[in-house]
DNA sequence: GGAGGCGAGTAGACAGTGTCTACGAATGTC
DNA sequence: GACATTCGTAGACACTGTCTACTCGCCTCC
C-alpha cells in the first residue's frame, strides 16, 4: 500500500485533525509527534521550531479557506451575491473550525512566521483573498471613491462577527432568538447597502 | 509607608505591566511571582490556578476599558457623537495595550473562567457595556426594528477592525495613506449613517 | 562488492513550566 | 503563654521545547 506521505506533511496532517478536534492549545511538539508515530526530536528536521510547525498547520488553514471560497465562489453571479457567499464560507469556516481559525490569526505567529522557511509570511496568504474581496466591492459599488477601504471594513465586520460568535460572547448578549445568519445580512446590508 | 496592597493585587499589577510591556506568552506564572518578589507557589494561596490569575488579569483589563468608556462619554452629547467616541475609545485601547486586548478576548479564558472564584464569568464583563451601544443605537436610530443586532454588529465591526489592525493585517493589505480613524469612520458610517 | 557519506529518526540531557505537598514562620486569640 | 490560623517557602513531580550525540539504512563511487 502507499499511502505513505512524508512526515513532514504527515506532522500537519496531526496538528490539523488535533487542533479540531482540542483546539490550539493541544498543539504540542511532542504530543504532534506522538500521534504522528515518531519520536519528540523528529519534527525539528523540518521544522527548526515549535513555531514553525504551527505555522504550517495556520498555513493549512488558510489553504482549506481559499479552497472553500473558490468552491463557493460562482464567478457568474452578481457582485452582491458573490460576496454574500462569500462571506458566508468565512464566518461560516471560522464557525466550523474555530480552532483552526483562532491558530490562524494568532499574534505571535502571524509575525513574520515562515520568512525564514521560505514559504512566504503567514499573513500574506491573506493578500489574495482581501484583492477578491475588492474587486466584487468595486464591481457592486460602482459610485464608491474608495471600495479599498469599504472592503477592509466589510472584512473587519465579518472577521469580528466570526471572532465574538465562535466564543459566545454575541449568543451571550442577543440571546439564543438571533441567528448568526441574521448578523451576516446586517453586516452586509450595512456595507454594501440593502439586498434589495 | 504604606503602598502595601495585598500580594493578591499586587500580582495582577504586575501581570497587567507584564502584558502590556511582553505581551500574552510573558505571562508566566513563575514569572509573575518572580517579579512580585515572592516565590513560585505563592499565587497559589490566592489563584488555584495560573488559569485564575490570568482570569483576574483580563479582568482588569475589562475594569480599564470601562472606565475608559466613562471618562469619554459624555451623556449630554448626542448619541451619534457618543458612539463615535466609544468607538474610538474601543479601538484605541485594542491598538494601545495590545497585549492586554488579545488576553481579554482569549477563547479558553472567556469559557466560564472565574465563575468557581465567585467573581463572575468574565464575559459577563462585556455585558453592560453593550447595554449601553444598544442604548444609544436605539435613540439614534429610532426606526431601528432590532437596534440590538445593529448593535452587535457595530461591535463586531470595530472589534474585528482592532484586531486585524492591532497586528498589522489591514496596514498590510491597505497601505500606508489609509489611517485607523478612516476605517473608524467608515464603520460608524456604514452601519449608523452618515455623520451628517 | 565493500567503504564512505548522507539523510532520517532515536534517545537522552537540560532548563524551564504548572501543579501539588509538606513544612516554617509570623500573627492574632483564648 | 500555648494554640490555631493565615501566609509564604521550598522541594518534588510530570511535562514541555530545545539541543546534541548517536544509530541505522540507503545510495553512490571507486
Amino acid at each position: 500500500m502507499e499511502s505513505d506521505p512524508s512526515l513532514q506533511e504527515r506532522l500537519v496532517d496531526v496538528g490539523v485533525e488535533l487542533v479540531k478536534t482540542e483546539g490550539p492549545g493541544a498543539l504540542g511538539l511532542r504530543e504532534i509527534a506522538r500521534r504522528a508515530g515518531v519520536s519528540h526530536g523528529a519534527p525539528r528536521r523540518y521544522f527548526p521550531t515549535h513555531h514553525a510547525l504551527l505555522s504550517a498547520i495556520a498555513r493549512r488553514g488558510f489553504g482549506e479557506l481559499a479552497a472553500r471560497f473558490a468552491a463557493a465562489d460562482d464567478a457568474a453571479a452578481a457582485p452582491r451575491e458573490r460576496l454574500a457567499a462569500l462571506a458566508r464560507v468565512y464566518v461560516g469556516y471560522a464557525v466550523e473550525c474555530r480552532g483552526m481559525f483562532e491558530l490562524m490569526f494568532r499574534h505571535e505567529l502571524l509575525a513574520g512566521a515562515g520568512a525564514a522557511s521560505g514559504q512566504g509570511r503567514l499573513r500574506d496568504a491573506t493578500l489574495p483573498l482581501f484583492g477578491l474581496l475588492t474587486e466584487l466591492v468595486g464591481a457592486h459599488r460602482a459610485a464608491d471613491p474608495a471600495p479599498r477601504v469599504t472592503a477592509a471594513a466589510l472584512w473587519a465586520g465579518l472577521h469580528g462577527l466570526a471572532q465574538l460568535w465562535a466564543w459566545d460572547s454575541l449568543p451571550l448578549v442577543l440571546g439564543p432568538e438571533t441567528g448568526l445568519d441574521t448578523l451576516v445580512g446586517t453586516v452586509l446590508d450595512a456595507h454594501l447597502g440593502s439586498a434589495r
